[in-house]
DNA sequence: CGGCTAATTGATAGCGTTCAAAGCAAGTGG
DNA sequence: CCACTTGCTTTGAACGCTATCAATTAGCCG
Protein backbone atom coordinates (compact mmCIF):
# COMPACT_ATOMS: atom_id res chain seq x y z
CA UNK A 1 0.00 0.00 0.00
CA UNK A 2 1.54 3.35 -0.97
CA UNK A 3 0.77 6.77 0.86
CA UNK A 4 1.66 9.89 -0.36
CA UNK A 5 0.53 12.12 2.57
CA UNK A 6 0.33 10.62 5.87
CA UNK A 7 -0.77 11.58 9.44
CA UNK A 8 1.14 10.70 12.91
CA UNK A 9 -1.00 10.53 15.92
CA UNK A 10 0.72 12.47 18.68
CA UNK A 11 -0.94 12.42 21.67
CA UNK A 12 1.23 15.07 23.12
CA UNK A 13 0.51 17.75 20.50
CA UNK A 14 -2.46 20.53 20.58
CA UNK A 15 -3.73 18.47 17.43
CA UNK A 16 -3.95 14.96 16.98
CA UNK A 17 -3.12 14.82 13.34
CA UNK A 18 0.06 16.25 12.14
CA UNK A 19 0.82 16.04 8.31
CA UNK A 20 4.34 14.79 7.72
CA UNK A 21 5.94 16.12 4.54
CA UNK A 22 8.82 13.81 4.36
CA UNK A 23 6.44 10.98 2.52
CA UNK A 24 5.78 13.68 -0.11
CA UNK A 25 9.35 14.79 -0.64
CA UNK A 26 10.87 11.62 -1.03
CA UNK A 27 10.99 10.22 -4.68
CA UNK A 28 11.19 6.86 -2.89
CA UNK A 29 7.40 5.13 -2.34
CA UNK A 30 6.17 4.91 0.94
CA UNK A 31 4.77 1.63 2.12
CA UNK A 32 2.03 2.30 4.77
CA UNK A 33 1.46 -0.22 7.47
CA UNK A 34 -1.38 0.09 10.23
CA UNK A 35 -1.00 -0.42 13.98
CA UNK A 36 0.04 -3.87 15.41
CA UNK A 37 0.36 -5.22 11.71
CA UNK A 38 3.37 -6.94 10.92
CA UNK A 39 6.72 -5.42 9.05
CA UNK A 40 8.67 -9.09 8.49
CA UNK A 41 8.58 -12.56 11.00
CA UNK A 42 11.22 -13.87 12.40
CA UNK A 43 12.14 -17.12 10.13
CA UNK A 44 11.78 -15.14 6.93
CA UNK A 45 14.31 -15.34 4.23
CA UNK A 46 16.02 -11.28 4.65
CA UNK A 47 14.82 -8.84 2.65
CA UNK A 48 15.60 -5.02 2.80
CA UNK A 49 16.20 -2.11 5.20
CA UNK A 50 13.80 0.09 6.09
CA UNK A 51 13.66 3.83 7.05
CA UNK A 52 10.98 5.06 8.95
CA UNK A 53 9.41 8.07 7.60
CA UNK A 54 6.65 8.24 10.39
CA UNK A 55 5.33 6.38 12.72
CA UNK A 56 7.02 3.80 15.01
CA UNK A 57 8.42 0.35 15.35
CA UNK A 58 8.83 -2.59 17.65
CA UNK A 59 11.48 -5.19 17.25
CA UNK A 60 10.82 -8.04 19.10
CA UNK A 61 11.26 -11.84 19.74
CA UNK A 62 8.94 -14.50 21.41
CA UNK A 63 9.58 -17.82 24.02
CA UNK A 64 7.75 -20.69 22.85
CA UNK A 65 5.36 -20.35 26.20
CA UNK A 66 4.47 -16.95 24.76
CA UNK A 67 7.10 -15.08 26.75
CA UNK A 68 8.16 -11.92 24.63
CA UNK A 69 11.62 -9.59 24.44
CA UNK A 70 11.04 -6.40 22.76
CA UNK A 71 14.70 -5.64 22.17
CA UNK A 72 14.55 -2.02 20.24
CA UNK A 73 11.86 0.69 19.58
CA UNK A 74 12.62 2.74 16.43
CA UNK A 75 11.54 5.75 16.07
CA UNK A 76 10.74 8.13 12.72
CA UNK A 77 14.27 8.97 10.72
CA UNK A 78 15.96 5.79 12.27
CA UNK A 79 16.72 2.41 10.07
CA UNK A 80 16.04 -0.43 11.21
CA UNK A 81 16.39 -4.46 9.41
CA UNK A 82 20.02 -5.66 10.03
CA UNK A 83 20.29 -9.42 9.48
CA UNK A 84 23.09 -11.94 9.99
CA UNK A 85 22.35 -15.08 9.19
CA UNK A 86 20.19 -14.58 5.62
CA UNK A 87 17.08 -15.07 7.59
CA UNK A 88 15.22 -12.64 10.30
CA UNK A 89 16.10 -13.07 14.20
CA UNK A 90 13.21 -11.42 15.09
CA UNK A 91 9.77 -10.04 14.50
CA UNK A 92 9.19 -6.51 13.34
CA UNK A 93 5.60 -4.53 13.75
CA UNK A 94 4.33 -1.24 13.53
CA UNK A 95 3.09 0.36 16.92
CA UNK A 96 0.94 3.26 14.90
CA UNK A 97 0.65 3.74 11.61
CA UNK A 98 3.58 3.61 9.84
CA UNK A 99 5.45 5.08 6.35
CA UNK A 100 8.59 2.94 5.17
CA UNK A 101 10.94 3.09 2.53
CA UNK A 102 13.04 0.46 2.03
CA UNK A 103 16.54 0.80 1.70
CA UNK A 104 19.22 -1.21 -0.77
CA UNK A 105 21.75 -3.19 1.59
CA UNK A 106 24.17 -2.37 -1.46
CA UNK A 107 25.45 0.55 -2.78
CA UNK A 108 28.56 2.94 -3.07
CA UNK A 109 31.29 2.52 -0.99
CA UNK A 110 30.25 5.50 1.21
CA UNK A 111 26.12 3.96 1.49
CA UNK A 112 27.95 0.75 2.58
CA UNK A 113 29.98 2.98 5.40
CA UNK A 114 26.77 4.10 6.61
CA UNK A 115 25.41 0.99 6.88
CA UNK A 116 28.48 -0.79 8.90
CA UNK A 117 28.32 2.64 10.91
CA UNK A 118 24.62 1.74 11.72
CA UNK A 119 24.84 -1.76 12.16
CA UNK A 120 27.80 -0.88 15.17
CA UNK A 121 25.43 1.92 16.85
CA UNK A 122 22.70 -0.97 16.76
CA UNK A 123 24.69 -3.47 18.52
CA UNK A 124 26.08 -0.51 21.02
CA UNK A 125 22.55 0.00 22.05
CA UNK A 126 21.57 -3.63 22.81
CA UNK A 127 24.79 -3.90 24.87
CA UNK A 128 23.89 -1.36 26.28
CA UNK A 129 20.36 -2.10 27.06
CA UNK A 130 21.48 -5.49 28.25
CA UNK A 131 23.37 -3.14 31.33
CA UNK A 132 19.57 -1.65 32.12
CA UNK A 133 17.72 -4.84 31.84
CA UNK A 134 20.23 -7.09 33.48
CA UNK A 135 21.10 -5.04 36.70
CA UNK A 136 18.93 -2.34 37.39
CA UNK A 137 16.31 -2.08 39.30
CA UNK A 138 12.38 -1.55 38.07
CA UNK A 139 12.48 2.77 38.87
CA UNK A 140 16.08 2.92 37.75
CA UNK A 141 14.75 0.83 34.41
CA UNK A 142 11.54 3.15 33.82
CA UNK A 143 14.04 6.04 34.83
CA UNK A 144 16.41 5.34 31.80
CA UNK A 145 13.35 4.31 29.40
CA UNK A 146 11.87 7.86 30.19
CA UNK A 147 15.09 9.80 29.43
CA UNK A 148 16.36 7.85 26.37
CA UNK A 149 12.70 8.46 25.17
CA UNK A 150 12.78 12.19 25.87
CA UNK A 151 16.41 12.43 24.28
CA UNK A 152 15.37 10.61 21.29
CA UNK A 153 12.18 13.07 20.34
CA UNK A 154 14.12 16.34 21.01
CA UNK A 155 15.05 16.58 25.07
CA UNK A 156 11.82 18.95 25.47
CA UNK A 157 10.80 16.95 28.30
CA UNK A 158 7.49 15.83 26.55
CA UNK A 159 7.68 12.45 25.59
CA UNK A 160 4.84 10.83 23.55
CA UNK A 161 4.84 7.08 24.58
CA UNK A 162 3.31 5.37 21.23
CA UNK A 163 3.50 2.01 22.60
CA UNK A 164 1.24 0.52 25.14
CA UNK A 165 2.37 -0.17 28.85
CA UNK A 166 2.78 -3.97 28.09
CA UNK A 167 5.56 -3.28 25.15
CA UNK A 168 7.82 -1.00 27.55
CA UNK A 169 7.45 -4.02 30.78
CA UNK A 170 8.39 -6.48 27.69
CA UNK A 171 11.53 -3.86 26.49
CA UNK A 172 12.53 -3.77 30.26
CA UNK A 173 12.12 -6.61 30.96
CA UNK A 174 9.05 -6.30 33.90
CA UNK A 175 5.32 -6.74 34.03
CA UNK A 176 2.93 -3.95 33.28
CA UNK A 177 1.46 -3.95 36.64
CA UNK A 178 4.98 -3.16 37.92
CA UNK A 179 5.74 -0.16 34.91
CA UNK A 180 2.71 0.99 36.36
CA UNK A 181 3.76 1.44 39.63
CA UNK A 182 6.92 2.29 38.77
CA UNK A 183 5.61 5.38 36.75
CA UNK A 184 2.80 6.26 39.64
CA UNK A 185 5.82 6.26 41.81
CA UNK A 186 7.76 8.53 39.40
CA UNK A 187 4.13 10.83 39.76
CA UNK A 188 3.79 10.95 43.31
CA UNK A 189 7.79 12.23 43.36
CA UNK A 190 6.51 14.91 41.41
CA UNK A 191 8.94 14.20 38.88
CA UNK A 192 6.59 13.22 36.02
CA UNK A 193 3.35 14.44 35.11
CA UNK A 194 0.83 12.36 33.11
CA UNK A 195 -1.02 14.50 30.46
CA UNK A 196 -2.68 11.32 29.65
CA UNK A 197 -1.50 7.61 29.67
CA UNK A 198 0.69 7.92 26.11
CA UNK A 199 1.75 11.69 27.04
CA UNK A 200 4.40 12.12 30.00
CA UNK A 201 6.03 15.28 31.32
CA UNK A 202 9.78 15.87 32.91
CA UNK A 203 9.35 17.83 35.97
CA UNK A 204 12.24 17.31 37.34
CA UNK A 205 15.13 16.10 34.91
CA UNK A 206 17.30 15.95 38.04
CA UNK A 207 15.66 13.74 40.08
CA UNK A 208 15.00 11.85 37.26
CA UNK A 209 18.53 11.42 36.10
CA UNK A 210 19.90 10.87 39.63
CA UNK A 211 17.40 7.74 39.71
CA UNK A 212 18.86 6.70 36.49
CA UNK A 213 21.62 6.57 37.69
CA UNK B 1 54.57 -8.91 25.07
CA UNK B 2 55.19 -11.08 22.12
CA UNK B 3 54.54 -14.65 22.59
CA UNK B 4 56.17 -17.52 19.79
CA UNK B 5 53.83 -20.11 21.84
CA UNK B 6 51.43 -20.61 23.91
CA UNK B 7 49.90 -22.34 26.66
CA UNK B 8 46.25 -22.66 28.06
CA UNK B 9 44.62 -23.77 31.06
CA UNK B 10 41.62 -26.51 30.71
CA UNK B 11 40.37 -27.92 34.09
CA UNK B 12 38.68 -30.48 32.22
CA UNK B 13 41.39 -32.19 29.92
CA UNK B 14 43.73 -34.69 31.30
CA UNK B 15 46.56 -31.96 31.41
CA UNK B 16 46.69 -29.17 33.04
CA UNK B 17 48.81 -27.52 29.65
CA UNK B 18 48.43 -28.03 26.06
CA UNK B 19 50.49 -26.41 23.45
CA UNK B 20 48.19 -23.83 20.99
CA UNK B 21 49.54 -24.45 16.93
CA UNK B 22 47.93 -20.78 16.18
CA UNK B 23 50.31 -18.43 17.41
CA UNK B 24 53.22 -19.91 15.56
CA UNK B 25 51.56 -20.68 12.57
CA UNK B 26 50.12 -17.00 11.89
CA UNK B 27 52.07 -14.39 10.71
CA UNK B 28 51.31 -11.57 12.92
CA UNK B 29 52.44 -10.88 16.45
CA UNK B 30 50.61 -12.23 19.16
CA UNK B 31 50.42 -10.17 21.95
CA UNK B 32 49.85 -11.77 25.39
CA UNK B 33 47.75 -10.61 27.90
CA UNK B 34 47.52 -12.28 31.90
CA UNK B 35 44.59 -12.99 33.46
CA UNK B 36 42.37 -10.28 34.85
CA UNK B 37 44.87 -7.61 33.16
CA UNK B 38 42.93 -5.11 30.56
CA UNK B 39 42.84 -4.86 27.16
CA UNK B 40 41.20 -1.65 26.59
CA UNK B 41 39.05 0.41 28.63
CA UNK B 42 35.66 2.42 28.44
CA UNK B 43 35.98 6.14 27.11
CA UNK B 44 39.63 4.81 25.41
CA UNK B 45 40.19 5.96 21.80
CA UNK B 46 38.75 2.72 19.86
CA UNK B 47 41.73 0.79 18.14
CA UNK B 48 41.93 -2.29 16.29
CA UNK B 49 39.88 -4.92 16.56
CA UNK B 50 41.31 -8.48 18.03
CA UNK B 51 41.25 -11.95 16.73
CA UNK B 52 41.87 -14.49 20.36
CA UNK B 53 44.47 -16.95 19.41
CA UNK B 54 44.23 -18.68 22.64
CA UNK B 55 42.69 -17.92 26.20
CA UNK B 56 39.00 -15.44 26.53
CA UNK B 57 37.76 -12.49 26.97
CA UNK B 58 34.97 -10.47 29.05
CA UNK B 59 33.57 -7.40 27.54
CA UNK B 60 31.14 -5.51 29.96
CA UNK B 61 29.91 -2.11 31.72
CA UNK B 62 30.01 -0.59 34.96
CA UNK B 63 26.86 1.34 36.81
CA UNK B 64 28.42 4.28 39.16
CA UNK B 65 28.30 2.33 41.87
CA UNK B 66 29.72 -1.10 40.91
CA UNK B 67 27.24 -3.01 39.48
CA UNK B 68 28.52 -4.75 36.42
CA UNK B 69 26.90 -6.12 33.21
CA UNK B 70 29.32 -8.42 31.41
CA UNK B 71 28.06 -8.47 27.91
CA UNK B 72 29.94 -10.69 26.47
CA UNK B 73 32.63 -13.74 26.37
CA UNK B 74 34.74 -14.32 23.58
CA UNK B 75 36.80 -17.49 23.43
CA UNK B 76 40.00 -18.88 21.33
CA UNK B 77 39.16 -17.55 17.07
CA UNK B 78 36.95 -15.04 17.93
CA UNK B 79 37.17 -11.13 16.91
CA UNK B 80 36.06 -8.87 18.79
CA UNK B 81 36.45 -4.93 20.00
CA UNK B 82 33.66 -3.22 17.91
CA UNK B 83 33.03 0.04 18.34
CA UNK B 84 30.59 2.74 17.24
CA UNK B 85 31.21 6.62 18.20
CA UNK B 86 35.63 6.83 18.21
CA UNK B 87 36.08 5.61 21.42
CA UNK B 88 35.71 2.48 23.29
CA UNK B 89 31.88 1.93 25.16
CA UNK B 90 33.22 -0.98 27.31
CA UNK B 91 35.78 -2.35 29.07
CA UNK B 92 38.24 -5.47 27.60
CA UNK B 93 39.62 -8.02 30.19
CA UNK B 94 41.67 -11.45 29.72
CA UNK B 95 39.84 -14.05 32.20
CA UNK B 96 42.11 -16.24 31.34
CA UNK B 97 46.35 -15.80 30.15
CA UNK B 98 45.14 -14.95 26.75
CA UNK B 99 47.11 -14.35 23.24
CA UNK B 100 45.48 -11.70 20.86
CA UNK B 101 46.50 -10.50 17.28
CA UNK B 102 44.93 -7.19 16.06
CA UNK B 103 43.35 -7.46 13.09
CA UNK B 104 43.09 -4.03 10.58
CA UNK B 105 39.45 -2.59 10.49
CA UNK B 106 40.73 -1.32 6.77
CA UNK B 107 41.41 -3.62 3.85
CA UNK B 108 40.32 -5.21 1.02
CA UNK B 109 36.31 -5.31 0.22
CA UNK B 110 35.54 -8.88 1.38
CA UNK B 111 37.71 -8.33 4.17
CA UNK B 112 35.22 -5.41 4.93
CA UNK B 113 31.89 -7.12 3.96
CA UNK B 114 33.15 -10.18 6.87
CA UNK B 115 33.87 -7.57 9.37
CA UNK B 116 29.87 -6.36 8.40
CA UNK B 117 28.97 -9.91 8.77
CA UNK B 118 30.95 -10.20 12.32
CA UNK B 119 29.44 -6.97 13.53
CA UNK B 120 25.95 -7.85 12.29
CA UNK B 121 26.20 -11.36 14.31
CA UNK B 122 27.37 -9.77 17.61
CA UNK B 123 24.31 -7.46 17.15
CA UNK B 124 22.09 -10.37 16.56
CA UNK B 125 23.74 -12.28 19.79
CA UNK B 126 23.47 -9.54 22.15
CA UNK B 127 20.07 -9.21 20.86
CA UNK B 128 19.29 -12.73 21.78
CA UNK B 129 20.84 -12.48 24.99
CA UNK B 130 18.46 -9.64 26.19
CA UNK B 131 15.63 -12.34 25.97
CA UNK B 132 17.43 -14.57 28.77
CA UNK B 133 18.43 -11.98 30.86
CA UNK B 134 15.34 -10.08 30.83
CA UNK B 135 12.63 -13.10 30.76
CA UNK B 136 13.91 -16.22 31.83
CA UNK B 137 14.14 -17.53 35.30
CA UNK B 138 17.58 -17.93 37.13
CA UNK B 139 17.46 -21.68 36.40
CA UNK B 140 16.72 -21.70 32.71
CA UNK B 141 19.42 -18.41 32.35
CA UNK B 142 21.70 -20.54 33.40
CA UNK B 143 20.78 -24.21 31.21
CA UNK B 144 20.98 -21.77 27.79
CA UNK B 145 24.15 -20.61 29.22
CA UNK B 146 25.43 -23.71 29.67
CA UNK B 147 24.67 -25.28 26.23
CA UNK B 148 25.70 -22.06 24.15
CA UNK B 149 29.72 -22.61 26.19
CA UNK B 150 29.08 -26.23 25.36
CA UNK B 151 28.37 -25.03 21.75
CA UNK B 152 30.84 -23.03 21.48
CA UNK B 153 33.62 -26.03 22.57
CA UNK B 154 32.28 -28.73 20.33
CA UNK B 155 29.13 -30.09 21.70
CA UNK B 156 30.94 -32.33 23.54
CA UNK B 157 29.32 -32.21 26.67
CA UNK B 158 32.35 -31.13 28.47
CA UNK B 159 31.88 -27.70 29.26
CA UNK B 160 35.43 -25.56 30.37
CA UNK B 161 34.37 -22.40 32.59
CA UNK B 162 37.00 -20.23 32.64
CA UNK B 163 35.55 -16.91 34.28
CA UNK B 164 34.33 -17.15 38.17
CA UNK B 165 30.38 -17.46 39.32
CA UNK B 166 30.70 -13.99 39.80
CA UNK B 167 31.63 -13.32 35.90
CA UNK B 168 28.62 -15.85 35.56
CA UNK B 169 26.19 -13.81 37.27
CA UNK B 170 26.94 -10.25 35.64
CA UNK B 171 26.61 -11.99 32.36
CA UNK B 172 23.29 -13.43 33.12
CA UNK B 173 22.05 -10.59 35.49
CA UNK B 174 21.67 -12.38 38.65
CA UNK B 175 24.34 -12.66 42.00
CA UNK B 176 26.46 -15.34 42.69
CA UNK B 177 24.60 -17.04 45.08
CA UNK B 178 21.73 -17.39 42.49
CA UNK B 179 24.35 -19.26 39.94
CA UNK B 180 25.44 -21.22 42.75
CA UNK B 181 22.28 -21.93 44.19
CA UNK B 182 21.11 -22.77 40.10
CA UNK B 183 24.04 -25.27 39.51
CA UNK B 184 23.48 -27.59 42.74
CA UNK B 185 19.95 -27.37 41.69
CA UNK B 186 20.66 -28.91 38.53
CA UNK B 187 23.58 -31.00 39.97
CA UNK B 188 21.17 -32.61 42.24
CA UNK B 189 18.13 -33.29 39.49
CA UNK B 190 21.54 -35.21 37.95
CA UNK B 191 21.48 -32.99 34.76
CA UNK B 192 25.28 -32.21 35.33
CA UNK B 193 28.21 -33.56 36.60
CA UNK B 194 30.82 -31.24 38.16
CA UNK B 195 34.41 -32.77 37.89
CA UNK B 196 35.38 -29.54 39.51
CA UNK B 197 33.82 -25.61 39.57
CA UNK B 198 35.31 -25.14 36.19
CA UNK B 199 34.63 -27.75 34.60
CA UNK B 200 31.48 -29.30 33.74
CA UNK B 201 29.66 -32.53 32.25
CA UNK B 202 26.35 -32.29 30.53
CA UNK B 203 24.51 -36.04 31.77
CA UNK B 204 20.71 -35.07 30.46
CA UNK B 205 20.79 -32.97 27.20
CA UNK B 206 17.44 -33.20 26.63
CA UNK B 207 16.64 -32.02 30.32
CA UNK B 208 19.03 -29.55 29.79
CA UNK B 209 17.40 -28.45 26.63
CA UNK B 210 13.66 -28.48 28.09
CA UNK B 211 14.43 -26.59 30.86
CA UNK B 212 16.55 -23.48 28.81
CA UNK B 213 13.00 -23.66 26.65
C1' DC C 1 -24.37 6.15 27.06
C1' DG C 2 -22.62 1.33 26.72
C1' DG C 3 -18.97 -1.75 25.52
C1' DC C 4 -14.38 -2.58 24.93
C1' DT C 5 -9.43 -2.48 25.88
C1' DA C 6 -5.71 -0.47 28.43
C1' DA C 7 -4.09 1.05 32.68
C1' DT C 8 -4.12 1.46 37.64
C1' DT C 9 -4.36 -0.19 42.23
C1' DG C 10 -4.59 -3.74 45.87
C1' DA C 11 -3.37 -8.17 48.30
C1' DT C 12 -0.57 -12.04 48.44
C1' DA C 13 3.10 -15.13 47.34
C1' DG C 14 7.47 -16.50 45.50
C1' DC C 15 11.88 -15.95 43.60
C1' DG C 16 16.10 -13.93 43.98
C1' DT C 17 18.92 -10.74 46.85
C1' DT C 18 21.30 -9.77 50.89
C1' DC C 19 23.90 -10.77 54.82
C1' DA C 20 26.42 -14.25 57.11
C1' DA C 21 29.05 -18.43 57.81
C1' DA C 22 31.25 -22.49 56.43
C1' DG C 23 33.60 -25.37 52.88
C1' DC C 24 37.11 -26.07 49.45
C1' DA C 25 41.28 -25.68 46.60
C1' DA C 26 45.63 -23.81 45.62
C1' DG C 27 49.69 -21.46 47.16
C1' DT C 28 53.12 -19.97 50.81
C1' DG C 29 56.23 -20.34 54.40
C1' DG C 30 57.90 -22.53 58.49
C1' DC D 1 55.13 -32.12 55.04
C1' DC D 2 51.80 -29.57 57.25
C1' DA D 3 49.71 -25.29 59.26
C1' DC D 4 48.13 -21.09 57.61
C1' DT D 5 46.53 -17.79 54.31
C1' DT D 6 43.80 -16.32 50.52
C1' DG D 7 40.23 -16.25 47.18
C1' DC D 8 36.39 -18.56 45.29
C1' DT D 9 32.34 -21.27 45.97
C1' DT D 10 28.63 -23.27 48.42
C1' DT D 11 25.02 -23.24 51.74
C1' DG D 12 21.80 -21.13 55.14
C1' DA D 13 18.31 -17.73 56.92
C1' DA D 14 15.63 -13.69 56.41
C1' DC D 15 14.08 -9.90 53.85
C1' DG D 16 12.32 -7.36 49.86
C1' DC D 17 11.25 -6.56 45.22
C1' DT D 18 8.63 -8.00 41.60
C1' DA D 19 5.26 -11.34 39.75
C1' DT D 20 0.82 -13.02 40.09
C1' DC D 21 -4.01 -12.91 40.71
C1' DA D 22 -7.93 -10.02 41.18
C1' DA D 23 -10.75 -5.93 41.15
C1' DT D 24 -11.47 -1.19 39.73
C1' DT D 25 -10.85 2.77 37.03
C1' DA D 26 -9.79 5.39 32.93
C1' DG D 27 -9.89 6.20 28.16
C1' DC D 28 -11.63 5.50 23.58
C1' DC D 29 -14.93 4.64 19.86
C1' DG D 30 -19.17 3.33 18.37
Amino acid sequence: MLASASVSYSPCGPSALTVQPMAVLRPRPVFFHASDTEIYAQGEKSGSLYRIEYGAVRIYRLLTDGRRQVVAFHMQGETFGFEAYGFRSFYAEAIVPTGLTPVEAEGSEPHRSDLMALALRSMIRAQEHLLVVGRQSALEKLAVFLLDLDHQQGDDGIIDLPMTRTDIGDYLGMTIETVSRSMSKLREKGIVRLKNTRCIEILRRDKLQAISE
